[in-house]
DNA sequence: GTGCGACGATTTTAG
DNA sequence: ATCGTCGCAC
């Protein structure tokens, strides 16, 4: 068979990591050098050169949209149907693993998957359960502290803590929680991983059987595997599958969720495999890449990695020294229409930012110019309050024991039964082992409790038991439409919200009917017994779907450096560019954060194909008050002869763009200072040199002052 | 059960 | 500034 097709249109590197014949391989892949390429050719490679089963190939991605992409291309390069393929993202494979294994997990068949929104409110059940202050257990921070350890591996037996500590009460929150979930059959994200690591570690015929069936094992972006994802590739390599493992050290952006960059590092470790670097750039110009290059280069204990590309030099960094964050936002958007009026597409160009707060200006910018735009962020669609409402009611439908869909809709809309009602019903379900459907009914049944009550509790539990017996056997669409019109649903929002947002709402609802109307079983899913509705509340979970609707627009993207990586635009504006900000302030003091902060700025760089701008603010609002801020020190880190400066001689240039001012007796901007009355507090400004100097700082309880630097009396530090 | 004012937090986010 | 949550009054 002729497979040079394969191989083509491939680089030297990149063929050779798809032909490697034997042992483990490691890609090292920069940023826009083809690892999906690669990573597809690959699997082809595989099926057409070696005859590997489709089957007995695995796939591992990060998200969905990853997933789907190399779905596509495998099935286009081969020419087969993708459907049979074990490509997916890890909680998408472990759901498929557990699905197919339930019982021996210890789950029911129905179970569900907790998104974060509902791991959240069942926390802050369980926290209210235990009589607890959620002042002093916040439930965001204990789902930290829970996700924290699922993520490393650990269940409540497995956390160290001395009696009585808080660790220790966090770690009763865990347990509780934890009983909770399996009481009701739920799942959370991180449970699917450690379900299915538990699953593979413990039972050595299963490990065994998925060892042997998975030949080759490939795994996108190696650099965001947290502990967990590792220990599961580990347990599911045998003596005799291979691992192709694409990273790169340099775009570790997630360390705060939990990923471990020095998963790559321990991969070269533990399994001696094949290097090969990815190193020619397809994307950008030799000065953007340059540039790059130069910034990631003040990072220590990199893996050493440098792009390159044959393209243009291309034209300079641009970089623009605002007053305010305002004037910021007018400039950026004076040259994004420039970019239109050259004839150029609205939707060739992104603005990137530290933070989503940041985009409000550019918005405000955008519409007045009467640009089309699209911010990325935000709720996505089945995040939606009115969706998981409605969804809530599917649920129930589909298993009238998820006592996170009851807790959610059994007042809602409003039906009488208050909090006093619910907290009777959840006593009795606690005190005798029962779905919080089943206590209600059994308090029902016995007449235990008020007339009123029960009467309004009769309503609800008719209402589910009505919709479950009707649409049994009916489509999910109108099981859905049925779940919503019975409810009443669109009334209630209606009358409790203005119009407009009423509107959207409904719109909303009738788009998942719609949405659950056009609902296409997975294959897969299918074969693993699922019914179409358990297929449909999963997706639902596991792919949230999309941030907004109208996306085919052309329109600018807006986004967070963060939600950039993986994309590419021909023009770039990295807006914010501010100590303080970006680096943001919480990264500032530890060096291992203030590197993921560099590989950030590395990662939005590379993002720009033709032309890139860079801007900063002297001025801006932040969190109600005006501050001020200079440059970020990543500016510094570019050579000067990459750019070009569109405002020199500004304010800026007594702080001559990244170099920082003359210390007024080694003061500098963004210091910590302390003083006698105020406590302490950051330096904001300064003005004049020696004992005259005056300097304004920014005091956690005083607020700003200005004091003149020989009687302040301050002291480094605070 | 609803509405409103006080209070506090406020980096990044996929599944 | 702005948004979400909480507690209290009606």
């Amino acid at each position: 068979m002729d497979v040079s097709h394969l191989l083509d249109e491939l680089n030297d590197p990149q063929r050779e990591a798809v032909t490697v014949d034997d042992g483990h391989v490691l890609v090292l892949a920069g940023a826009g050098s083809g690892k999906t390429r690669v990573l597809v050719h690959r699997m082809a490679w595989l099926i057409q050169v070696h005859h590997v089963s489709p089957m007995s190939l695995l796939a591992v991605t990060f998200t969905n949209k990853a997933a789907g992409e190399m779905r596509g291309c495998v099935g286009q390069l081969l020419n087969l149907r993708p459907e049979g393929l074990w490509i997916g993202t890890f909680h998408g494979i472990c759901h498929r693993l557990l699905r197919m294994h339930s019982a021996e997990v210890g789950l029911p068949d129905t179970f569900q998957i907790l998104d974060s929104d509902d791991q959240y409110r069942l926390i802050r059940r369980v926290i209210r359960d235990m009589e607890l202050d959620e002042g002093e257990f916040p439930p965001r921070q204990i789902q930290g502290f829970i996700n924290h350890h699922k993520d490393e591996g650990r269940r409540p037996d497995g956390i160290e803590c001395f009696d009585h500590s808080f660790q220790a009460q966090q770690v009763a929150i865990y347990r509780q929680y934890q009983d909770y979930c399996e009481r009701s059959g739920l799942v959370d994200f991180a449970e699917l991983l450690l379900r299915t690591l538990e699953l593979l570690r413990d039972n050595d015929a299963r490990r065994t059987h998925y060892q042997e069936r998975f030949s080759h094992i490939l795994i996108d972006e190696f650099q965001d595997t947290n502990t967990l994802q590792y220990a599961l590739v580990r347990l599911l390599s045998g003596p005799q599958n291979r691992l192709f493992v694409v990273g790169d050290d340099d775009q570790s952006i997630y360390g705060w969720r939990g990923a471990k960059v020095e998963n790559v590092s321990h991969f070269d470790r533990d399994f001696s495999p094949q290097v090969v670097r990815l190193e020619q750039n397809y994307r950008s110009t030799e000065t953007i890449l340059e540039a790059a290059n130069r910034v990631i280069d003040h990072n220590a204990e990199r893996m050493g990695k440098n792009l390159w590309t044959e393209g243009d030099r291309g034209e300079p960094i641009r970089l623009f020294a605002a007053w305010s964050a305002e004037e910021e936002a007018e400039f950026v958007i004076a040259r994004i229409q420039d970019w239109i009026e050259q004839g150029n597409k609205a939707s060739e160009v992104a603005v990137l930012y530290r933070s989503n707060a940041q985009s409000r200006l550019f918005e405000q910018a955008l519409l007045r110019e009467d640009i089309p735009y699209r911010v990325y962020g935000g709720l996505r669609f089945f995040e939606r309050a009115e969706v998981k409402d409605a969804m809530a009611y599917l649920r129930l439908m589909h298993n009238v024991n998820d006592d996170a869909a009851f807790e959610r809709v059994v007042n809602l809309p409003a039906r009488g039964i208050g909090q006093r009602t619910v907290a009777l019903v959840r006593d009795h379900a606690r005190a005798n082992a029962l779905s919080l459907f089943q206590a209600a009914r059994e308090l029902v049944e016995r007449n235990a409790m008020s007339a009123r009550a029960a009467n309004a509790m009769r309503v609800f539990l008719t209402l589910i038991h009505e919709l479950t017996e009707t649409h049994r056997d009916s489509d999910l669409g109108e099981a859905l439409d049925a779940a919503i019109k019975r409810a009443e649903l669109q009334a209630w929002y209606e009358s409790r919200e203005p119009p407009d947002r009423a509107e959207a709402r409904s719109e909303n609802l009738a788009e998942l009917v719609r949405a659950a109307d056009s609902f296409d079983q997975p294959f897969e899913d299918e074969q693993a017994g699922l019914s179409p509705t358990a297929s449909f509340l999963a997706q639902a979970a596991l792919e949230a779907g999309e941030h907004q609707g109208e996306r085919w627009e052309d329109c600018v993207q807006l986004m967070t450096l963060h939600s950039a990586k993986g994309l590419e635009f021909p023009l770039v504006f990295m807006a914010g560019m501010e100590e303080g900000l970006f680096p943001h302030q919480k990264s500032i003091e530890e060096p291992g954060r203030l590197a993921e902060e560099r590989r950030l700025c590395y990662v939005g760089m590379t993002r720009a194909m033709q032309q890139l701008y860079i801007t900063h603010a002297e001025s801006r609002m932040l969190h109600g008050q005006t501050g001020i801020s200079r440059p970020s020190r990543f500016l510094a880190e570019i050579p000067a002869e990459l750019t070009e400066d569109l405002r020199p001689g500004t304010k800026a240039a007594p702080t001559a763009v990244g170099r920082a001012p003359e210390p007024a007796d080694g003061l500098r901007l963004g210091e910590r200072v302390r003083h006698t009355r105020f406590g302490s507090g950051t330096v904001i400004n300064i003005e004049g040199q020696g004992p005259n100097a005056r300097i304004q700082v920014n005091f956690e309880s005083a607020g700003s002052k200005w004091l003149v630097l020989a009687y302040a009396n301050l002291e480094p530090g605070g």
